[in-house]
DNA sequence: TTCTGGTTTGCAATCGATTGCAGCCTAAGA
DNA sequence: TCTTAGGCTGCAATCGATTGCAAACCAGAA
């Protein structure tokens, strides 16, 4: 069944079919009406890929997403799904696992079914497919992670301020001995979080061991090991400001094990707020980010883009401090602090 | 650039550029290395639009879930993309948002773009859509939840004996008042468990009151409404099942509002692990299902369909009772006595 | 009746790859 | 030298919709 068929039946054209169904306005009313009618009776339905291949656009979106299970991913999936959706356009989904070849696999892969735009979630691909995507002018929305390309549309958060916020936290409470669990060097992110942690650091003075910097891969297991390397260090941290909360699972996982008690022995501090850190034991002190509005404004970009709009180039969204109960003065401050009364944290 | 620029420059045939790229061991060596060169040179990518066209085949899968966010969703997503890219298939994803008519606008969607197959968690669709899909011969894979549609391939969870294991464990307690928060009654398996609590307790010779037995919609909100209608029951229950873990976030989050402890006065149970249930204070009791294997399976099911191979036709996967600390031996003074007018918040 | 202008409709090319069929070319065998 | 078989290649149709252009049609004006 198309519009051959429809066409034949009604004895009209394929060109009135066509019409009838996507410029109505244009065909006599009494046609369209038995097109119409005719289409409804037969339950045909459009055939997109000839519709795409002849209109040369196809209405999908392409997301590349580093992890789609971390809850910050499937929140940024689910806002971009709604965008799209509501503007008549699908989301061809690809899931890197915060794999460089995975991304550019994906990438090829989306460049060879015609995406319209792509939004993207660097983890550390090559520029050259990118830059493809440039020559062949598919818009490109970099979301989350830079990934170094020039003139590209970009959303993201303001990482260093976010840090800054953590680190600043620990400090105010009279943390001294401070960690960092960083995620890869090679991501924008990450290596603007660490910039925050080290300046906030340096401009109180405080000295940063080298074994107090551990890089993980943004994933659960590798917070877990470098947590245990923090641990079995001869002198510990007493706070720990972790770059991601897939890594905060494992850093978690790996205290708890050892029957350290946070935030009394060791204090900590996550970026990116998650169901579970709310719910966890204690409730997490995060860096949050507004990560459905950065999804969305993504989308918004990327659509503006695709009607020919002259967009922003970058948006910079802002971070929060959640204060929670995974942060505490450092345990001998909390005796000292016993006289003055009890301590009151505050809910996030 | 396409295959008529490339056979121009090379003075050979589209037909034989096709076939260097698509099977290259039917044209001479020296044509196909000829070929490969030119198309490593211009950096030409396929035109996957044109190609399905007229191969009919887009090598896509569209899966439809209920709520994206939901951990156990992202779980299936990210197992469905793992074997789809594997087999050189892509995942066009909708998200129902739990609404029967999202989900209807998705089925269509997924149509037009002539998906090889789809993957489908009903939301409580309109089976005329999934009709259509089987009359263009589209397989068709369910997952979590029946459709009703007759002769569908389905991969589910023993809900029924999900849910008797989770309220035999409360009986084992010594719980005696025992209430549910259900799913909506159009889902196959929210019926399911439904059918498994009930059973269970009427075995043990156990009544239930009708105010016992809450409705929600499998998401968070409804969750938290009907948490609050449990606990200002006169005679309010000592143990709860919370027959998803979205509910159970709303459930958890109304019962700290009102600073009840659990598992000592009120004994929590839920359906589907995730993170947060573990992390959570306390660490949750659950009913677990192997999420990933079930959405690998899925697809697993749907790629040998493709093939056309006949599979077995209903896989049901078996739940598992992780036992936690959010369930206990009812307390003497919640059996014998109705709640307490005011409690002091606790910080737990 | 003829002409004009506007509305509807149809013809046929087009998007870019795939593929059945036919023809060419070469080398081996007669 | 002439066949013949088999390996390569090209022609042209095809997938199903869209769209520029031109033709047909109709009403009203001259």
């Amino acid at each position: 069944m198309n519009f051959s068929d429809l066409a034949r039946q009604l004895n009209v054209s394929t060109a009135t079919v066509s019409r009838a169904l996507s410029r109505p306005e244009i065909v006599a009313p009494a046609t369209r009406k038995r097109v119409l009618e005719a289409v409804q009776r037969s339950g045909y339905q459009m055939n997109g890929i000839a519709r795409s291949l002849r209109t040369q656009s196809t209405r999908t979106i392409g997301i590349i997403v580093s992890d789609i299970r971390n809850p910050f991913f499937s929140a940024i999936v689910k806002a971009v799904e709604d965008v799209a959706r509501t503007n008549g356009y699908s989301v061809l989904i690809c899931n890197a696992d915060e794999d460089g070849r995975n991304e550019e696999v994906a990438l090829h892969l989306l460049i060879e079914r015609q995406v319209s735009g792509v939004i993207h979630c660097s983890a550390g691909a090559n520029l050259d497919l990118l830059r493809v995507l440039q020559k062949k002018s598919i818009p490109l929305v970099d979301l989350d992670r830079q990934s170094g390309l020039e003139d590209v549309d970009t959303v993201i958060l303001d990482n260093q301020l976010g840090a800054a916020l953590a680190t600043r936290h620990l400090l105010e409470l009279g943390h001294k001995r401070v960690a960092m669990i960083s995620g890869p060097k090679h991501l924008s992110n990450a290596r603007k979080r660490l910039v925050g942690f080290r300046k906030t650091l340096r401009s109180a003075q405080i000295d940063i061991p080298k074994q107090y910097i551990e890089f993980g891969d943004f994933r659960e297991r590798s917070g877990q090991i470098a947590a245990e390397r923090l641990l079995s260090l001869p002198a510990p941290p007493s706070a720990v400001f972790v770059a991601n909360n897939e890594m905060m699972a494992g850093a978690l996982f790996a205290i708890r094990e050892q029957g350290i008690k946070v935030p009394h022995e060791l204090s900590l501090i996550g970026f990116d707020d998650a169901r579970w850190a709310q719910y966890s034991d204690p409730p997490l002190t995060v860096v949050s980010q507004p990560t459905e509005a950065m999804g969305q404004k993504a989308a918004e970009l990327l659509l503006g883009r695709l009607r020919g709009e002259r967009l922003a180039n970058t948006v910079v969204f802002e971070p929060q401090l959640v204060v929670r109960r995974s942060t505490a003065a450092p345990s001998e401050e909390v005796k000292n602090s016993r006289r003055r009364g009890c301590k009151k944290a505050s809910m996030g």
